[in-house]
DNA sequence: CTAGGAGCTCGAGTGGACTCGAAGGCAAGC
DNA sequence: GCTTGCCTTCGAGTCCACTCGAGCTCCTAG
């Protein structure tokens, strides 16, 4: 009946709460993300409390944004250890903050190619060229070459909408 | 010896022009990502063209910009479909263009939910309060939950720096 | 003649974050 | 009693884009 006791909750509720299926909120206490140990009830069963609600706010966010499963692992290590390295947290976070900022820079700058690709096949068949200048096969109006070599980056992917539990 | 001749290319110049790995390379022909059979010399090795450079370039660009190859390969039917079609290689383009806008705004508004949780932290430990506001097992300093459900999304991932053939 | 390097094919492995299914426990409602 | 529904554990499967290795051929330099 997954009880509605103001502030205990089930692993149903809590992710109707979060939109995390019970399945991943299992998989994320297996990996050590949660800032305390998920207690049990009489028969085994796991109950949260409000605060893990919260702190799963931040852990999306955190995700969201990219950050690794291992990072936010070992930021959840500090928040455990209590008190006293603030600053190592602050550290993680603003780490994360550039290589962000960087991931979105190189977005931008591969949409932005892409964007005027999309400019020239506009213009051209606005003025009902049809396929003089911009044969792909001959790649020409490719403008912007990608950035040199400085290894291989994995792109984002918006594999968007994965079903939720359910 | 990787002859140097004008306009055609071994796999590993080709490897060195476009900063993808020969591996790579042989993985895209196999997807179909080519505009056109790549063609082999004598004794069967691969021989590319400078076109093929040109395409490599807006290939790499709709890979960084988070265009899964499954689409780039239907890209490139169309082209090798030749004229006649632009409009769906517009429509394909205009469509990547928004899903990559919305996946930049979901990106920025993450961001800026562990911004603010940075200048929090800032302002914190600036103003000397060792631990009171801010406690994150109590989650109260994550202002910002994130945007209701609709439907998990995977984040980018800036696995960043992967080594290129080497 | 030998060594080295580039290329070939095929098939298997990797990593991250889930995602799913099987096999079972327990409580409430009909 | 039986079904329904939520929960448990554990282990395996999925997806994507590579990435690697084994075992081979071929050419050139020394």
């Amino acid at each position: 009946m997954t009880t509605t006791t103001d502030d205990l909750l089930s692993i149903g509720e809590l992710s109707a709460e979060t939109g995390l299926s019970a399945h991943t909120l299992r998989f994320y206490e297996q990996e050590n993300l949660f800032l305390n140990e998920v207690s049990r009830d009489s028969v085994g069963r796991r109950v949260y409390r409000r605060a893990d609600v919260l702190w799963l706010h931040l852990l999306t966010r955190l995700r969201d944004s990219g950050m690794p499963l291992a990072d936010i692992a070992r930021y959840a290590d500090l928040v455990r250890a209590g008190a006293g390295n603030e600053r190592q947290r602050l550290d993680l976070l603003r780490e994360h903050r550039e290589k962000m900022q960087a991931e979105m820079a190189r977005l931008t700058a591969s949409m932005e190619a892409v964007a005027q690709k999309i400019t020239l096949y506009e213009s051209a068949l606005a003025e009902g060229k049809p396929e003089q200048p911009w044969q792909d096969d001959q790649g020409d109006c490719m403008v912007v070459p990608p950035p040199e070599r400085s290894g291989r980056q994995q792109p984002p992917r918006y594999t968007g909408a994965r079903q939720q539990h359910g």
